[in-house]
DNA sequence: CTGCATCCCGAGTGATACTG
DNA sequence: CAGTATCACTCGGGATGCAG
């Protein structure tokens, strides 16, 4: 049973869906791991111009954090003009899966989410037109 | 073949994952969706008391927001005072088990990230130390 | 009890310029 | 090419007060 709600899993850092979304609620983190998850080795250029339309001080970021927590390894090459590779490492891995299931199941539903919304709109709409 | 990156499948909205990121990458509604999964159906003032640190305005915002696309139902009950019950929808329901692998992911391999984070911060401190 | 409106702050993000 | 540094701004979200 994981039903110890008087114990407060809720509230607090114990909870282990809030450290998920505290480690990967940001903008980036995701995208880039399942970015890297495709293309397996990437140069810093290479992500930033796959992506589009991340800013290089926010690549920059959310990069280092990825590779501080060990879930991207960045290899550095000192030659000039320097290059840097990066790649996820075993723990990142592991995590693909998982943002798979969500992308997969997001393909599968998005529109009727955005189908329902559109509707409750319109539904609000009419009931200030009273 | 989901490779078709020169397709921009990862600029805009066409990503599924940015698609999920920005549908479920808000502080609130992944918590309140796993919350309700477990208690089935629960009242405002319940919510707001088992989750603890939520303002009454967020709690608001996000619970409209996901009745609105359909991933929870909410009911009115015209008393006085007013009561209001919310629970999942069935489209809501078939996100749980994905956020669970997530959730369960976090538990096995947060210990892992933090201690990464941990002694990353301690190389760049004896980095600067010279 | 539940919900809406208003005000407001600050973290997160972007734009720009500079360095090795 | 791959960053670092600085400034400026948006906007998510918290506090408070009011309403049905």
């Amino acid at each position: 049973m994981s039903r110890k709600i008087g114990q407060k899993i809720w509230i607090g850092g114990t909870c282990p869906i809030r450290q998920v979304l505290d480690r990967f609620g940001d903008k980036w983190s995701i995208l880039i791991i399942e970015l890297l998850s495709h293309e397996g080795k990437l140069r810093f250029s290479e992500i930033a111009h796959t992506i589009g339309d991340i800013s290089q001080k926010m690549l920059t970021v959310t990069l280092r954090s990825l590779e501080s927590d060990g879930l991207v390894i960045r290899q550095f090459f000192p030659e000039i003009p320097p290059r840097v590779e990066y790649e996820l490492s075993e723990l990142g891995k592991s995590l693909v899966p998982h943002i798979q299931q969500l992308a997969a199941w997001g393909q599968t539903n998005m529109d009727t989410i955005l189908e329902n919304r559109k509707r409750f709109e319109e539904k609000q709409q009419s009931r200030t037109a009273y």
